[in-house]
DNA sequence: GTCTATACACAGATAGAC
DNA sequence: GTCTATCTGTGTATAGAC
């Protein structure tokens, strides 16, 4: 049941067609255009161009005038497809939301093995965050733009894909593979090095660094602190 | 030669008051006033004001008004003491720098043992950046706003922090005491857990953790992954 | 040194032609 | 559905009174 960033890919890289089509179903009410052809092709230009232009100068330093330029269609035509700024950053969030915990579930039932779950689940987040990195990115660091509401949605992600963890590393202490800690910062740990990943995504560039490197390092140092010291 | 967050604490508390009195030395070109006391404590409240509103909504979406308002101080007022918005992120900027680089310098070379020392320089990052959260927070939200010069000015000082840490794996690599590793890696690793610190502020806070004990449990986890397991 | 009032640019958003 | 032209609010920055 391994898989490395390859196979990984394999079977996500349809995803991001898909989840313009997703916003699409999903938000009726507020896109004007009834042609689904065209407006899932145009959505996916929109959020490319928001997630360029943003991931250099941030969200809300983007201008509508800038998105309308670097998505090559007009200020008019923009507002077609959300009904203001706010409901497009709203937008964004709600169906990044739904993708990653929709992946992040599939990744984390495949054994009964906590070693083999704990490897699991720590390989497809980062992996996630390397095919969804914009995403990622952009939910981080905009986070303070976000109604109260949305950065609730936030925080119950957070503490969901944290809590996958902890209860990885219960079921291995139970079985006494894991030492007794304290997991909740154990976890916090982990979501740190994952989001770092994203975060200098410039910095493991640079240093030809791989996704499935990385995936084995974060993975190495967590074990070495977890595993009782028979292992 | 150990320290706790406490001894930190007095050694460094009064430091605030200090940096904006260098602040004042060293910007005597874009500050108009001349009255050093008067200035020294304008700067300060300037400087509280801007942490207070840029780490809810960002620096750059803080208005001048709203820095008018926060501050106690008038528009024409505030520009007495910098040319324009740019150049109060780049005084904060550097200033901070110069903080930062001092106290490190001061922690990393009080012993020889390497363990002694990788201790101290983990600990040091995680008190300094609880004493000076807001700036931490601060430069790493807004580098995204910094010009080109400053942003290389940011690259150097985390290339910098990051090599101390490589220099002690290094040497305890070779007085056999460290395992052979991608050093590199690991100093990276240990970024990203005491950046998290001062990231995700709020949920340590909420689950009641000191910052001595998030310090213990970030050594203890690099302690683990770098020891000879005759340790 | 600090205030109030204001200049001028640019933001988000919409109306109406095509 | 998309465009251009335009409304209105808010932004940074400064001038000039005190």
């Amino acid at each position: 049941m391994e898989f490395d960033f390859k196979e990984f890919t394999e079977k996500f890289d349809n995803s991001r067609k898909k989840i313009c089509r997703d916003i699409y179903n999903e938000n009726q009410e507020s896109i004007k255009i009834k042609n689904e052809e065209r407006a899932v092709e145009n959505l996916d230009r929109i959020f490319k161009a928001v997630f360029s232009i943003s991931s250099k100068k941030g969200f809300q330093a983007m201008s509508m005038r800038d998105l309308s330029k670097e998505s090559g269609m007009s200020m008019g035509a923009l507002y077609g497809y959300f009904k203001n700024k706010k409901d497009l950053l709203a937008i964004i969030q709600r169906q990044g939301r739904a993708m990653i915990k929709n992946v992040l579930d599939a990744f984390s039932i495949i054994s009964e093995d906590p070693c083999k779950r704990l490897r699991s689940a720590i390989k497809a987040h980062i992996f996630l965050s390397e095919l969804a990195r914009p995403w990622f990115f952009f939910t981080f660091m905009e986070a303070r733009n976000l109604s109260k509401a949305e950065l609730e949605e936030v925080r119950e992600l957070e503490a969901y894909t944290e809590n996958i963890l902890v209860e990885i590393l219960l079921l291995g202490e139970e079985k006494k593979i894991f030492k007794k800690k304290n997991h909740y910062l154990t976890a916090s740990i982990i979501k740190a090095m994952q989001q770092d990943w994203y975060l200098k995504r410039g910095k493991y560039s640079l240093r030809k660094i791989t996704p499935d490197e990385f995936a084995e390092s974060v993975i190495e140092f967590v074990e070495s602190f977890c595993f009782e010291s028979s292992a």
